[in-house]
DNA sequence: GAGCGATCATAACTTTGTTATGTCTGCGTG
DNA sequence: CACGCAGACATAACAAAGTTATGATCGCTC
């Protein structure tokens, strides 16, 4: 098999491309083959079906996310390096829409990963749940935190990713200047649950 | 037109019941036609297309929501209430996690709600952002926090349902007691925001 | 050099949304 | 009362897209 993985990677770069061209509901499995001068066929041969091909797309996705999550200078003070955290998680949200809508979005119908493949997901959780463990070591469960910032996190980049697609005015006092309204809500998120500890109620 | 509404009536329930029964991808035009003794065309003539059909489950579902919200009490203390709006907001998509699927993932790929339609989305969150003015009249934009709040409990609930879809672990930590765990989630939220009052950094 | 497995093409099959076309019924009008 | 017309519904065909069946080619191994 000399080229055989070069003939994959073709297919895979087409795909990416063709799914950030026209989304997650525009992929077409003749469409991504035709890209690389193929037959359908090709696809079937080195992924055995779209779902093995998106399988594939998903895994590439969460290893830019880690990437682009453990970019994060970690030498920051507390929230502000969470704060960084949240940015470049809404950085990779915008900047890669349609990926991001297969990863945790629906936005694909039928598509559910593997087990394999949903496992590897969790490390970007487990990587939130790192920082936030540095961050307020003596918090006895920081994955409680970690979960209820990612859960913020997620909801708010869906959100912004749902206006953007359907233009017209879902929460229209937001609009304007979507990474500030994120960058605010988040900030308040992190001072409140910082105050929460100082004022133990 | 003696029945024609009742026809489409039952079109509507026929086509709830398939959606909350296989999911938003497993609707099928043929198969709604079907279930009330129909040829596929029944769907066409009362509804133009399958576009049209999704658009009068979206309407209904935040019609349900509307009416499961607006059924939470108003004169509660303060966070108290707001505490319960969340949770009702978590019971329906839980309860209607098709339906929630329909109007707030991307569950059916490639629906896109009519500008009307949307606004009528929009209503929810004013529900949202009226009882958060209520709890902090003094609070200069409530919206903001509105909008904190709702992509929270959006997120929350879009995490606990991948969880329920996709069976195996996501965040292992949190199984056990969803609806136990959304609360802490929430309650935290709201004791933060709570005390970022009262400490005014 | 023969066979075998992987890669790739052509073409057919299947599902599903949609359109074309026709029938029938009920109702308003001349 | 006959006419015709509009809406509801059926049958059947069409189109797009995932998939499978089948065959051809090419390289590698025995």
């Amino acid at each position: 098999m000399p080229n055989s993985t070069t003939t994959r990677e073709t297919l895979l770069d087409a795909a990416l491309r063709l799914l950030a061209e026209r989304g997650p509901g525009g992929l077409r499995v003749r469409d991504v083959a035709a890209a690389t001068g193929q037959s359908t066929m090709g696809v079937y041969t080195h992924f055995a079906s779209k779902q093995g091909l998106l399988e594939q797309l998903y895994l590439h996705g969460f290893s830019r996310l880690g990437a682009d999550l453990d970019a994060v200078p970690s030498h920051g003070e507390g929230a502000q390096e969470l704060l960084a955290f949240a940015l470049a998680y809404r950085a990779f949200a915008v900047d890669n829409e349609a990926l991001y809508g297969l990863m945790f979005e629906r936005a694909t119908p039928d598509f559910v990963p593997s087990d394999a493949s949903r496992r590897t997901g969790l490390t970007t959780f487990e990587m939130l749940a790192a920082r936030v463990a540095d961050w307020h070591p003596e918090r006895a469960d920081p994955a409680s935190d970690a979960h209820l910032i990612w859960a913020t996190m997620h909801g708010l980049v869906t959100i912004e990713l749902m206006h953007e697609r359907w233009g017209g005015p879902l929460v229209e006092h937001l609009s304007g200047d979507p990474e500030g309204n994120y960058e605010t809500a988040i900030r308040s998120l992190l001072e409140a649950l910082d105050g929460r500890d100082i004022e133990p109620a």
